[in-house]
DNA sequence: AGTACGCAGGCTGTATGCAAAATCAAGTAA
DNA sequence: TTACTTGATTTTGCATACAGCCTGCGTACT
C-alpha cells in the first residue's frame, strides 16, 4: 500500500518550460472558442496574474500567437485578439476549398492503411460528438477529421495552412454551429463517409470533387445563416412603446 | 533652449521596439542566405552579445523564427537553424507549384492597374539584378516579383504560404543559383514576361499554365543540378596515391 | 581498466527592476 | 464649451537577477 498516493506525482512543479506552453494553449483555446472575443485587449500583467506567472512566459505566448495571426499587437500598446474580418470571407473560403481539395486528392493517392484507420477513428469520434449535441466538441472533432485526411496526404505545407484555416474558421463557424441548436444536419456525416470511401478506394478525382462539394456546402450554409433574418416578421409602429 | 541633446538625430536610440525586430530580421537574413548554415547552434547569450542587447529581444526573435519554422528549439537546450530535408523536396515542389498556379490565376482575374505596375516594377528590379550577376540579389528580387503577383490575387492565405515557400526555397535554390556562376539562363526572364502578359490580358488559364511550367522548370533545373556529377570522368586506381 | 558518482560550469526558463511611451485626468486659456 | 497642456499612472520593451536542467570532467570505487 503506498502511504501517500495524492502527492506522488500530481503536484510536482509545472516542470520548468511548461509555463509558456500552458499559457499559449490556454489563450489559444480561449481565443478559438471566443471566450476571448475578437478585439479583447490582452494586457500582459492581467494575463500573468490570471495564470500566476510572471510576464516573461506570457510574453512568449503572445509572440507565438501573434506569429500565428490570432493576436495583433501594435508597438508599445496592448495586444488584442485578432478580429475576424467578414470582408475577407470569400478569400477564406477560396483557400479552404483549395486546401480541402488538394489534401483530399493527395490523401486518396498516398494514404497508407494506417492513415485510413486513423481517419476512420477521427470520423468515429466526430460521430460520437454529434450524438452529444456539443457544438464546441463537434467543431473540434470535425477539425481533427479533416486534419487526419490532410496528414494522410503527407505534405506538411498543405497541412499547416489547412490547420490554420480550420482553426481560424472555428471562430466563424462557431456562430453557425451554435445557430443549429447543437444539432447538425445529417448531410455532414454522410459527406464525411463518402469522402472516406473515395480515399479508401484511392479515387483521387472523386475525393477531390466530394471535398470541393463539402467545402461549398459549408460555405453556403454559413452564408445562409448570415442571411437569416430573425426580426422579419416583427411588426413595428404598432406597439405601445 | 533647455539642456540640449548631445546629438540631434543621428545616433538616437533605436527607438525602443526596434531591438527585437532588428535581431529578427538580422537572424532571418543570415539564415536565408546560409550565413548561418542549417544545424548551426544559436545560443542566446552569444547572439545577444553580437547584437549588443540583452537576452530578452533575442528570445523574442528566436520565438518568432521558431514559429516560422526557420529555427528549431528543443526544451532546455540551444535553438538551432532548421535543417532543410531533401526528402521532402517533392512535397515542397508540389506546394510551390500549386501556390504559383493559384496566385497567378487569381492575379490574372483580380489584378488592378496598380497591381500591374507594381508587378512590372518588381520585374524591372529583377532584370536589373540579373545584369549585376549577384545571385543573392537575384533570389531576392525573384521572390519579390512572385510575391507581387500573389498580392495582386488578394488572398492573404495564399500569399502567406507562398512567401514562406519562396523564403524556404531561398536556402535550397541558393545552391542552384550559385552553381550557375551568378548568371541565369535567359528563359527565366522571358518566362516572367510571358506571365506578366497573361496577367495583363487577364487570361487566367494561360497565366496558370505558364506559372505551372515556370515552377516545373525551376524544379527540373534544381534536380538537374543535384544530378550533375563532377567527378564522373576522374580516373580512379591509376594514380600513384 | 572501466564505470559510477559528483560537482562545477554554462545555458535556458522565469522573475523582477527600470525607463521610455502612451493613455488619461484635470486644469487653464481661448 | 472646446481645445491644449501638463502631470500622474499604466503598460510595454528591455535589462538584469535568480533558479533549475544539461553537459562535461574529475575522482573514487569495483
Amino acid at each position: 500500500m503506498p502511504k501517500k498516493q495524492v502527492s506522488d506525482q500530481p503536484d510536482r512543479k509545472p516542470s520548468r518550460g511548461g509555463g509558456a506552453l500552458r499559457i499559449y494553449e490556454g489563450l489559444r483555446h480561449d481565443i478559438l472558442t471566443m471566450a476571448l472575443p475578437p478585439g479583447e485587449l490582452l494586457d500582459e500583467v492581467t494575463i500573468a496574474s490570471r495564470y500566476a506567472v510572471s510576464r516573461s512566459p506570457v510574453r512568449e505566448a503572445l509572440i507565438r500567437l501573434t506569429a500565428e495571426g490570432l493576436v495583433k499587437t501594435l508597438p508599445n500598446k496592448s495586444a488584442m485578439v485578432a478580429s475576424l474580418n467578414i470582408e475577407e470571407f470569400p478569400a477564406y473560403l477560396d483557400a479552404l476549398d483549395l486546401m480541402q481539395r488538394v489534401t483530399a486528392r493527395l490523401a486518396a493517392s498516398l494514404r497508407s492503411e494506417d492513415d485510413l484507420v486513423r481517419i476512420k477513428c477521427e470520423q468515429a469520434a466526430f460521430e460520437r460528438t454529434l450524438a452529444k449535441h456539443d457544438a464546441l466538441a463537434m467543431i473540434e472533432t470535425n477539425r481533427n477529421f479533416h486534419i487526419a485526411i490532410s496528414e494522410a496526404g503527407k505534405n506538411r505545407h498543405f497541412t499547416m495552412l489547412y490547420a490554420r484555416l480550420l482553426d481560424e474558421g472555428r471562430r466563424m463557424l462557431r456562430l453557425y454551429f451554435f445557430s443549429l441548436d447543437d444539432s447538425l444536419p445529417p448531410e455532414l456525416e454522410s459527406e464525411h463517409r463518402k469522402i472516406i470511401d473515395a480515399i479508401e478506394a484511392q479515387d483521387a478525382d472523386l475525393a477531390e470533387r466530394l471535398a470541393h462539394e463539402h467545402a461549398m456546402q459549408v460555405g453556403e450554409r454559413f452564408l445562409a445563416y448570415l442571411g437569416t433574418r430573425r426580426t422579419a416578421d416583427v411588426k413595428l409602429g404598432t406597439g405601445e412603446l
